[in-house]
DNA sequence: CTGTTAGCGCTTTCAC
DNA sequence: GTGAAAGCGCTAACAG
């Protein structure tokens, strides 16, 4: 940090002082036209960057918030999902004037150190995506109360933004329904998991299958032992087992649909005709594949963006508790067939 | 920002100067064990957090860095690269004790802006993922120096921590020719675009050629017009048109892989009996095609880490402009046969 | 060893 | 309209 010009500088360059030339910078009525317009071309011109810190400092309010992601597993840092919203979120926090801090939850900083770090910097409030059970624990439970949003994931006692998961479910099996299909099988999420993402789907197959006058036995649903492609490849296996006759499934995340292509090659069976499926998450490569698959998109710029503006609220003192849920669309691509 | 606990407040409260205070929560050798061990346990009995921001404004010191990501196209904020490269870098800024400041190049916020935003946060550095060359430039012309480290990607003038791709490139053919092959063709990275990957790829796909004593001809390389899958698709067409008897490509990157497979179901082609292909980059789902792909999988730890201990010798004063390298390596899976 | 003082850059009364 | 003065929370001389 090289020399640095301030409103000293400036003030000394126009001839006034500091305290007239922070009140031309803001923008205050009380100083004269020709003085504000001769501050505002004379800072520029010397290239005066106003000191945000000192500013904090002296009005307590520093413009800035954390956000806080990752669970405790390596594989969430490739999590497509991420990126978007953090960016969405960024975006919407610049309109309301703030910037973001990274507080990412690697091992040593869980917890209260993370938190002794937030303050530190003076965050007005945090923003949670998807963290660890037990981290949203240690939030909890911490002595300290801060604004905090939690986005795709839901932790009771602070407002929470996640996809409509339910409808979702509720979404596809209507759509496989509508097309002909009446033996339809689910690979479900693994619970207990961040967020409950894989619950409510599985809701809203059931759901789905009520709605539409279809009746849900339990062999229909397989839960897949986590969110990889070998989970979801050992979940369908189980499922064709116990549903010799299925010909549409249901998964609850795009990672599957690489174990139930496997399954499909083994047993030749041709997707969609022999099989027509349903994912979760509109991965890039679901579109590429072939045939394209079907897929609900996560609005992820929705996500981001109420998650921002939940936050803010909170900061400024609207504190309320809530779960706001945001539709997820169905993408259309060639992995469902209609049948007759 | 309610009530905060000062270093006031903990004198008033074992009865000492906020000078002494200040030394013992600093580690000052100037203070007796007694005093020091009732500060700090007071310190942390009274929930103390230091102002970061009051400490930086008096040491002109801020701990911070800013991370400015992202190339004007939405897609790459689904890149598999930036979170962990992020995040490792996150983790080594940790260890020489800064943290990070998020300037995402959103459009309106794009070079001068930027820089206003990142010196009225007082960074100290300013690491730059994949920016777009226009942005690069706009940095490189700004008159405020202040320290920039560029990764995956190279600019001049700074310091660039990117993927040996060269010697990737001669590894990959090296690779296929011990498997047998000799007519090898290469779907090669658009130039012009970010970093110069494609480019460099290409340099050591010939190369590597060379070293195996084979003749390279200009029809074994099509340069795709994007990084996408319809890119990769119009390459890999034109390339076994050119090359009837080509039996291996190397491709740029793995999004092409989706379009080779394509054309090669089209042709009867199977992979990799017909056709051995080797990717780039080593996307989550390309572990679990079938069969699964072999390829490329960058260092993101080491790319981060890397450019953290190089921004911070910048901040420290050592500049140093050079072009830092990190080994790929060859995850092989089975979509090259051994022929003979 | 400990405390007093001054000041980092900024904003905000409150006189003038 | 303008400026002097005080103070945000912290640290660095420098006395004592």
């Amino acid at each position: 940090m090289s020399r640095v010009i301030t409103i000293y500088d400036i003030a000394k360059a126009v001839g006034a002082s500091p305290a007239t030339v922070s009140k031309a910078l803001n923008g205050r009525r009380d100083v004269s036209d020709a003085m504000r317009d001769k501050i505002i071309k004379k800072a520029a011109e010397m290239g005066y960057r106003p000191n945000v810190n000192a500013r904090g400092l002296k009005m307590k309010k520093s413009w800035l918030v954390g956000i806080v992601y990752g669970s405790d597993m390596h594989d969430t840092l490739e999590h497509p999902l991420f990126l978007p919203i953090m960016d969405a979120f960024k975006r919407q926090m610049e309109m309301h004037g703030y910037e973001l801090l990274f507080l990412s939850q690697s091992s040593k900083f869980i917890g209260d150190s993370l938190f002794s770090h937030a303050f530190s910097r003076q965050v007005e409030g945090l923003l949670l995506i998807n963290v660890s059970p037990e981290t949203a624990n240690l939030f909890k439970h911490s002595a300290t109360h801060i604004p905090m949003v939690s986005c795709d994931g839901i932790i009771s006692s602070m407002t929470s933004v996640l996809t409509d998961n339910e409808s979702a479910g509720i979404e596809a099996v209507d759509y496989l329904y509508k097309m002909g299909h009446r033996s339809i099988g689910h690979i479900a999420g693994p619970v207990g998991m961040i967020a409950t993402a894989g619950e409510e789907r599985k809701r809203g197959f059931k759901l789905g299958l009520e709605r539409c006058g279809l009746v849900y036995d339990e062999s229909q649903v397989v839960t897949a032992k986590g969110w990889t492609f070998k989970a979801g490849r050992d979940a369908f296996m189980q499922l064709l087992n116990q549903n010799p006759h299925m010909t549409a499934v249901f998964c609850a995340a795009d990672f599957y649909l690489m174990g139930v292509l496997d399954v499909c090659k083994e047993r030749n069976l041709t997707i969609p005709q022999d099989m027509s499926v349903i994912g979760f998450d509109d991965l890039q490569w679901t579109a590429y594949m072939n045939p394209g698959f079907t897929t609900f998109r996560q609005d992820k710029e929705m996500l981001g963006k109420l998650s921002a503006d939940r936050l803010v609220e909170n900061i400024n003192g609207e504190h309320r508790e809530e779960i706001i849920r945001i539709p997820a669309t169905l993408v259309i691509r060639d992995s469902v067939t209609h049948i007759v």
